[in-house]
DNA sequence: CTGAAAGCGCTAACAA
DNA sequence: TTGTTAGCGCTTTCAG
């Protein structure tokens, strides 16, 4: 591997002045500039971002913590952030704790041995305050993070759970189940609440047997569906946690003959790219994941910019309702 | 940011003797030991990986190359080479080039220049001798690699393709067109002429206005379909480069008021999970994404392992009929 | 405009 | 068992 020295030694200057000239500073002299960097071409020359993010005490590079890259929620952020680091000259590591808090607490323990110069983080619990202490590099959460000095990000949950229920009451449904997600989950608490309320004011009941909460999985879905409708008295609409747990609802309801969204209605939470798919329509409450992203690497940016202080961005996104064939 | 040194300087020793009981090893006296780790654990002490890597001139990272991290099918990918690093103590570094070359050259620069122990690629088109050259970082790719010396692991395109062909004739389909992907695609050049040979040995012949190929994008499927369909003579059945293509080809049957599979067959490629989904039910080829990655990483692994010599491994996975609803 | 020199935080000989 | 020392490849004062 060549470096700046066997490029000094060559072009017979010092290897300062190697450095001055690769780093297109000001201060040499055109001749020596453009000797320098033909050279430089000519030898294959290739810096090395590791010694001087040694020096430099920034790696230029961002970490971005998701439960499941493969969840297409989360590989649609992952995409996205991607593009906002990419335009600011950042690079992005992901990494994926597969829900589990473990892997969690490594993953951010490695990122910041890595010295990367900030993390996007979509915690699989809410993280604890020794956690959050533990933590010396900006940071930006998709959570509705309590700590004042923590930025977040994060679709308004409320906004959306009313949307559901709202929608799914004026389409005449009387008897609304919530499928959510983990109970610890607060994004989903959150939903379930503003479920809970909606109900309330639409004038309906709130019956427990029609709130189930589990995983995040199609499996999931189909599995506590078919449990709902074994009920004595089931459900005629259903808002998931998410769009996943409702294809599992809608495959159950395939399954066995349910007529949807006459007999049964459906409504999910995410408008993955799953749900628009010809033969699913499922209706949903959208997240805009691209702006998510985005907005969160920009929150990141101005919080590494004012770090060690806290710009405390607290970004609320809001969703919209996606009524296709569901419902 | 708290350092060996400090450490040592608290614990009165010289800060060889940290870094040694860090990394325990056994040369260190176990009362000194204890004392540096617990001094260590009370002064919340991070390692820094970018320090140890310039010594070590290993960074224990790799990077993963795919054009696009949102495909599902990419996505899945990247699960299970994540999987597969995490195991060995590796981090991976995701990146998107957007199926665009200048973007490729790009990241496959950046992450040499971070130096990455090796890479994982998926290139958009066959890398030119000269970027080959250019490389000097253990490498495998997905794709049909010529140079001898340079491993790969990529499904067995021709085996899909007969698969897929001698499926549909068997089911009395006589019409059949083939809707791949980018010309410059090997893979797609790979699964075309396997299409071809396995009409003429089926006795069906081979007509150039039902071979069409473009974008690997359920928009372009729907598209592409279309013009078809305007043939005078239709086929009446088609298999498809990829399952997104197929999923637009769906949606325009569906759109259509086509039955499908009776009127008109659709094959996929590759079994991305949409293809399973209900009301989906998409016959397709698939391609084990998980054993793609692992096997991947683990070329990676003994490539790094004889670097700079090269291990040169042509791993060939076999693909597999799923018979689903569309055929 | 250029060179000398001091580190960034750590590992790894080589001595002691 | 421990300390001393020389780097890894680079950036950045500080002189000249």
């Amino acid at each position: 591997m060549i470096t700046i020295k066997d490029i000094a030694e060559r072009a017979g200057v010092s290897y300062a002045t190697v450095s001055r000239a690769l780093n297109s500073r000001a201060d040499v002299s055109p001749e020596t500039r453009n000797r320098i960097l033909e050279l430089a071409k000519e030898l294959g020359y290739q810096p090395n971002a590791i010694a001087r993010s040694l020096v430099k005490r920034k790696s230029e590079m961002v970490a971005l913590i998701v439960p499941d890259v493969s969840n297409p929620f989360f590989s649609d952020i992952t995409m996205s952030v991607n593009e906002a680091a990419e335009e600011a000259g950042y690079t992005v590591v992901v990494c994926n704790t597969g829900w589990d808090e473990k892997k969690e607490a490594d993953k951010l323990r490695i990122m910041q041995e890595q010295r990367v110069d900030g993390i996007i983080c979509k915690p699989v619990n809410e993280l604890s305050q020794e956690r959050l202490k533990e933590i010396n590099v900006p940071i930006v959460l998709f959570w509705h993070a309590q700590p004042d000095d923590i930025s977040y990000i994060e679709v308004d949950h409320e906004a959306g759970g009313k949307l559901a229920v709202r929608h799914l009451i004026e389409r005449g449904y009387k008897k609304i189940a919530y499928l959510g997600g983990k109970l610890t989950s607060q994004s989903n608490q959150i939903r379930m609440d503003a479920y809970k309320r909606s109900l309330i004011e639409g004038g309906l009941e709130v019956r427990e047997e029609w709130i189930n909460n589990g995983g995040f999985s199609m499996e999931s879905g189909y599995q506590r569906i078919g449990s709902m409708f074994r009920l004595s008295d089931p459900p005629d609409a259903v808002f998931c946690g998410n769009d996943i747990i409702a294809l599992g609802v809608l495959q159950y309801a395939r399954d066995h003959g349910l007529n949807v969204p006459r007999d049964f209605g459906i409504i999910g939470f995410d408008d993955i790219s799953y749900a628009s798919l010809p033969q699913v329509r499922l209706s949903t409450i959208s997240q805009p994941r691209d702006k998510l992203g985005r907005q969160a690497f920009e929150a990141l940016l101005t919080e590494m910019d004012v770090y060690p202080n806290h710009a405390a961005q607290k970004i609320l996104v809001e969703p919209e309702l996606v009524v296709r064939g569901t419902t």
